[in-house]
DNA sequence: TATTGTTATACTCTATAACTATA
DNA sequence: TATAGTTATAGAGTATAACAATA
């Protein structure tokens, strides 16, 4: 069966074609706040804990080296979208916490986002979206049994 | 809703995310066949047509420009893998077709490549499976209404 | 000794424009 | 003029190793 199975059934080749493709769109769309996929993610997960997470999770999380995620915080704190402050209970950590303004941000950011995507998945089933998003949380975070 | 969405709970994200995963572990799993998720890719196409295809049509599958595939072509070739000739019906086009030797590492590489998938893909679902490939096909060729 | 963040570097991938040959 | 392939180049992303500060 392998023999015969064509490029185009590869579900390797298919998850690195669409993501590939959502990737550059969602980078289009985000032109106009100045943010880049990479720096709109990092804005997202300060967003997401007020005390703000430190550079090794988001790095984990991303999927990305914690060399690369310097560069990234130090963009998003030039622009006053972050602050990078020292954990006080563990002075080698640093938490990366929203301001204010990069909330703001955050939120135009994620209409513009959901709007591009809307162009790729509009048209398929609730149910098999939500398949999907389950199983690839299952395959990026094994560790949550959910 | 938009504005309560975590990170990991979106689509776009995940697909990349699980894209980019499969994609270097697929490169990893090629290394003892010199071939990279690209040339792999194209070796695959030129095996899928005995008279070859031209490197137009494997620029628009593959997704990508189609200066870029000169030098995967060019790679190929020098291996002897692949024959890049004229098409005689058009003499601008070039046809890439795989040679006996491109065929016998073609199968060798989908062993290896689909050993790769299993490691992230076991333990789900055939019917999931299949709606993802389904899903992500209609998004990649919108064209065919299959 | 191990961990967090940082710097530096080299490599791959991506995007774009311009050129040639054929149609 | 339009299309297939090619060349060249600059920018973005990726991978790795080494270092300082702290635990």
């Amino acid at each position: 069966m392998a023999q015969s199975q064509a490029l185009s059934d590869d579900i390797g080749f298919l998850l690195s074609r669409v993501g590939g493709m959502v990737l550059s769109a969602v980078n289009k769309a985000l032109v106009p706040t100045g943010l880049r996929v990479r720096s709109y993610s990092v804005l997202v997960l300060a967003c997401e804990q007020a005390e703000g997470v430190n550079q090794r999770r988001v790095a984990a999380t991303l999927g990305l080296d914690p060399s690369q995620i310097v560069g990234l915080v130090d963009e998003l704190e030039e622009r006053e979208l972050v602050l990078r402050t020292q954990d006080p209970s563990d002075r080698r950590n640093k938490l990366i916490a929203a301001t204010e303004k990069g909330r703001r941000l955050r939120d135009e950011a994620v209409v513009r986002v959901e709007a591009a995507h809307g162009r790729y998945f509009e048209g398929i089933p609730e149910s098999v979206m939500n398949d999907m998003r389950k199983t690839l949380q299952k395959i990026t975070f094994p560790a949550a049994t959910d």
